[in-house]
This record gives structure tokens, sequence and C-alpha cells, in this order.
DNA sequence: GAATAAATGTAGCAATGGCTACGGATGATG
DNA sequence: CATCATCCGTAGCCATTGCTACATTTATTC
């Protein structure tokens, strides 16, 4: 009953432009985190929290300032316009909701908490919403 | 005394890397199910099958050649090398587990299939036994 | 206020994954 | 066996995410 090849109508599709979409998912709530906790949030900040260099993170701000999703001068800390802010809650959420799904899963943590970060991106809502359902 | 920002130790480093590496294992995986199906596996079925053009999947093949993880001669069919197959039957594996798992979690087919190919790169051995428990 | 350390920016390179346009190979079919 | 459609390779472009090396700005400290 050979299973037929998944008919791939969209997922597969564009992937370039979905890394940049996680990678912008990924800064907005990496400045919100870092706002959090230090009340600014510094190119170096961010290059310590993704492990890269300045260079790298510089480039990519400059891309979501593009965007309008940060707010960047130069030298200047870095900061979250109103739609980064929206995005920005909305991942953090979405986030913590797959690292909660995991751990109560029987996960543990170290692996709960690598995993949650490469798993949100790729969450429906559909499968949010099943997630919060095995929460309750 | 403020929280600590999590240590990524690991987690975010070589994003570049890892995309590659998940390119690998779709692809690898793609060549198997496409040589199940049609008993061979042509740069052109990997194009439809990822939506992409059939340069893409040309020099996407040619790396893949150079790490063994593919037979590939000039105008011939693709094919998988012992560790390349290993490597297929591996994600597959773990793809079907990804894709049961939702689908037991109550994610309707559509979105679970989707979901799967997304979140199958990101499961730890940890959250895919985990997974397999749930199953049972 | 000048020297210096730290933070950012810029130039320029590589690898990956996209593309179009074009040319060569293979295989059917007349 | 010549033609022609299909398949595949190559050239060459762009964007993204990495990097090192070097220049500039900002902030501190003497």
């Amino acid at each position: 009953m050979n299973v037929k090849i998944k008919s791939r109508s969209v997922p597969f599709s564009q992937t370039r432009t979905r890394h940049a979409s996680e990678t912008a998912e990924d800064y907005v709530e990496a400045v919100l985190d870092i706002i959090e906790e230090k009340n600014e949030c510094r190119v170096l900040d961010l290059a310590k929290y993704f492990n890269v260099s300045h260079v790298t993170v510089s480039k990519i701000v400059k891309r979501l300032d593009d965007e309008k999703l940060l707010n960047s001068n130069p030298y200047q800390p870095v900061e979250l316009t109103d739609i980064g802010l929206k995005l920005a809650k909305r991942v953090k959420k979405r986030h913590q909701i797959v690292l909660a799904f995991l751990l109560k899963l029987g996960v543990d943590k170290v692996n709960a908490q690598i995993d949650s970060e490469g798993i949100e991106h790729h969450v429906s809502t559909s499968t949010l919403n099943a997630m919060k359902k095995f929460l309750k």
C-alpha cells in the first residue's frame, strides 16, 4: 500500500526566506529578554547571546531595522519598535509554552531548553493549541 | 539578583552549519522516499519534492556527494551511499515518530505533516524518547 | 582634555541556498 | 540514425549568515 509521496504544497518552499524570518523572531525575542534583564540591549549583548561575532549581529540588526522591527542608531543600544515588541511577546509566549510542554512531557531541563528553541519556529497554531490543552 | 541570561552553551551556535545539516537530512530522507516509490531518484524528482529549481538540487546533490552521503554521476539517478542510507533511515524513523506523536496529541493531519517536517530536526534523543513513551 | 579601553561600524571574504539563462547529454520516436 | 523533448550541468547573479581585520566612536580615567 505504498505510501504516497506527501504532496508538499507549501512546506518546504522558500527555505531561505523562512530561515530569515526565524532569525528575526530569535532576535526580537532576545532583545526583549536582554532589555528585561539589563534595561538596554547592545550589539555585544546579542553577540554573546547568540554566540556569534558582533559583525554578524550588526548586519542582522540593520536588516531588522529596515524591516521596522528594531530601532537602531550608530553606537546606540538597540530598541524594539511597537511591531517588534508585539512580535517578541508573541514569540516569547510561544517559546514558553513549548518549553513547558516539553518539560511536562518528561524531557530534562537542558534538552527541553535547547529543543524548545529549535522547535518553536515550526509550531503551527494547531500544534500550539494541542500543547496548551496538554498542559491543562 | 537578576535572572541570569540562559547560558547558551551550544544551542544557537553555527546556525549556518546547522541549516546545512538539516538540508542533508531532508535530502537523504527524500531520496529514500522517492526510491521506495519509483525505484529511482532523479534530480527533477527532488526539485519537485522540495519545490525548488533543478539547479538548487544539483548544487546540493554535489555537496552531499562530496560528503559521501550520495552517489551521483552526470545525468544519472541519485543513489544513497551506505552512510546516506543509514542516515536516511534514522531520519525517516524520527520523522515518523514526531508525526505520530503530533497526531496523537490531537493535531490535525495537515498541520501535523507540516510541523513534523520542521520539528524533526530539533528533537534531541531525550525528547524523542519522551515522545515514544507518550505514544505507548 | 588627552589617552585609552570598549563598543560599533565597514570592508571584504566564504558557504549555503535561492534564481534565470543557456548549453550539452540522453533517450524516444519517426 | 536523426530529431526532439526532457533532463541535467554550468555560468553567474543575489540574500543570508558566518568570519577576520581594521577604522571609528564613545566612555572612562588619569
